[in-house]
DNA sequence: CCCATTTATTGACCCAAGTCAATGACTTTG
DNA sequence: CAAAGTCATTGACTTGGGTCAATAAATGGG
């Protein structure tokens, strides 16, 4: 398993020591995810967190047939059914390998023990959500104020992969578009 | 200093030792506004989180010559620019109170003295921060799924009371549209 | 390499929200 | 109470995204 990206990536945040990671792998597994494969059901009780070592997921929602793409996650990220386990309810997502996938695993429960634990957790829980916070923040923002060829482009800019590494009727869904409309964006601006 | 609101909020969360609420206390000062007065300008770095004891206020932006109103605070919830402190940049947007309000002022940096002093004060802070999450995260699946329509249906079943206590206006940049727009939804859905 | 499938583009048309301007209703206050 | 100001509604018109259908381009498996 892996470790050197999760490793950094809590280290953004705290400090740890050795023997923290050792309790935390004690905990985590390794799940390969193949293109398309779909890890958590619409419908499941979010039980699973994930850490994207290499790959690209979508969570999705179903409307009346269409798909909603509500989040990506890529490498470094990490991916779950949050909403669902913090609620206790049945997820109305699910969340889908767009690519080939390799997830660092660990169930919430253990979370939850390793806040029990393990003192500096709550506090890396704490730093972490309130810097997804300020993302979702920021998305809510742009919906108010950027129109869907701004918010295009800012995606653009930030996660420059996504459009070479996936289908881009993805990307309209995530911008709250038709892919028909994000063409003619596209065409319009030339990008 | 009325408390009571504030301590029955935190207790939602975590069990809080009457001397901690003490301490909390220490830090803590009211602040009256008056309908309109705007209590963070743009542009200045978030510095303090208040409680509303009672009231409402807006969190907004400018962008173009028009308004866009991003969140709505009301009794009971904790108000901020966190996004700013969080980012430790200014901020784009202002907080303003649309009634006669009192708040609960505590700085974030006493915030954070807390955090250090009071163990409980992290998990308290994760699962606030979890809480807002599951909200904004919802807000953003609406974008996504619902016509403006049906964000304003929920929103008033939420808190009807916006309907009564503030213009219209307000809810319309909230919901991302015009005032104009929202007029032409309450009249074909007789609302 | 070719064929089947998936994905992206384009055209024609529709509709809901935006824009601008005018009017109506309601509030505040001198 | 009258006048000013604020807020909501309505009308006429524009615009950009949605929808449906056809075609073109790209991709992937045999």
């Amino acid at each position: 398993m892996n470790i050197d990206k999760i490793v950094a990536k809590i280290s953004q945040f705290i400090e740890v020591k050795p023997e923290e990671f050792d309790t935390f792998m004690q905990f985590a597994s390794v799940k390969q995810l193949k293109k398309n494969e779909i890890w958590e059901h619409e419908g499941d009780l979010g039980k699973l967190m994930g850490f994207v070592n290499n790959g690209i997921l979508r969570q999705f929602y179903l409307k009346e047939g269409n798909e909603f793409t509500d989040q990506f996650y890529c490498e470094g990220d990490f991916v779950g059914n949050f909403v669902s386990y913090v609620k206790q309810k049945p997820s109305r997502s699910a969340i889908q390998a767009l690519t080939d996938t390799e997830l660092i695993v660990v169930s919430f429960d253990n979370v939850q023990k390793m806040y029990d634990l393990m003192p500096s957790m709550d506090r890396f829980g704490r730093l972490f959500a309130e810097q997804r916070l300020v993302e979702f923040s920021d998305r809510i923002t742009s919906f108010l104020l950027d129109p869907p060829e701004e918010r295009y482009r800012q995606l653009i800019e930030e996660k420059p992969n996504l459009l070479v590494d996936i289908p881009q009727y993805y990307i309209a869904q995530y911008l709250g578009i038709r892919p028909e409309s994000l063409s003619r964006i596209r065409k319009r601006n030339k990008m």
